[in-house]
DNA sequence: TCCGCCGTATGACATCTGTCATCCGGCAGT
DNA sequence: ACTGCCGGATGACAGATGTCATACGGCGGA
């Protein structure tokens, strides 16, 4: 291999992409020639900068970094894609696989290992922390049906049953059954902590 | 100024601490003399390195980044305190400046304001975001007592009144009558919504 | 000294939430 | 064709939550 590694970052927060891109910077054989802040946007920067390996950030204005992973594997599944995230959610492991992705960090991981990532990626080999893994799979898949995830996702702002009702199109009671159904499913009291919960396993 | 300055980083997430050490690495007058990833290792560090500024993440374990510049400007204010943050809430910034810090960026921010605010500290400068300062004024303080707070952050995880009661040894009235107060004075409807605002504002 | 606020508590009341049984139509698998 | 699950709905009920009035001791300011 002669010519660097051209390197995609996207992540909102500018001071943390712009450090990303510092340390990517250090190694002699990585060149980040693209940076976005938003998910929307990556798509279109991986074509236009002939990229070999996009680092996506979850959480992102636009859309997340999994549907732009599942985008970009979709377009162009040459590309590889490493998932860095501030949340080692086991759900979240499970959509980036799903999603396409090569290899998923989690932000407190030694910084060494990205550069590192992006070079396995690059010679096929998939990258995935073992204890996450290990949690991804004793946890199991999320048993939440796609309404109940809707509204417990539109629940999550401490709205009432009357308003989830009315910005859902949805009675009153069929929103309780539904939240009443992911409390059992999720084995808590009430809705605060089935939001907690699911947001901890990356469910909602 | 001949020597360089001698920066303390404190930040929990190592990949994003180290990338913001390879980023401030590449300025010449400045060094990185110690990372840490708790706030309650930050005094001993910043004495130990002989720091001239110390960089803190406000969301660490341990204490936050502004528990830590409390301490460290009482016990040595000749070092200069910069509080760095991922959510740019008023509340913070209000709080950081009680706590005697020089700075506040938040992390969407370009990522040269750093460097460049390490060195206005040193020079007795104060570096506040102009738009962050107005909202924080505008909002006025914290409307919540003491245990109001307390009683609210201890239902933000969704315990019910009674376990509520029992972890902070009040009677379940009391509770309620702590959350209801904290409701009127949020304006909003319930807990939920009252523990999001109150977030969202840095009072809680 | 008196007023006001805080922390704590009680009781009564209205409303919201969570549970359960039951129902319907549609759709996928066997 | 039958079974099961999903989305959607109703009604009844129990328990949790939010509101209000009221009370008491302590403490700080006018």
């Amino acid at each position: 291999m002669s010519s660097t590694i051209k390197v995609l970052l996207a992540e909102d927060q500018s001071m943390v992409r712009e450090a990303l891109a510092a340390l990517l910077g250090l190694e002699d054989d990585i060149e980040v020639v693209a940076q976005v802040a938003r998910g929307d946007e990556v798509l279109a920067a991986v074509r236009e900068h002939a990229v070999d390996v996009a680092l996506l950030d979850i959480e992102m204005p636009g859309c997340t970094g999994i549907e732009a992973a599942a985008q970009v594997h979709q377009a162009l599944p040459a590309v590889k894609l490493v998932v860095l995230t501030t949340f080692g959610r086991p759900g979240y492991l499970r959509s980036a696989m799903e999603a396409g992705a090569d290899a998923f960090l989690v932000k407190d991981a030694p910084a060494a290992q990205l550069a590192q990532a992006v070079r396995k990626v690059l010679a096929g080999e998939r990258v995935i922390d073992p204890t996450l893994a290990a949690a991804a799979l004793a946890e199991g898949a999320n048993p939440l049906t796609d309404r109940e995830r809707e509204v417990l996702r539109a629940a999550a702002d401490g709205s009432t049953n009357a308003e989830l009702a009315a910005t859902l199109h949805l009675s009153q009671g069929t929103v309780r059954n539904y939240l009443s159904t992911a409390i059992q499913k999720l084995a808590v009291r009430n809705r605060a902590e089935a939001v907690r919960i699911a947001r901890e396993k990356g469910w909602l």
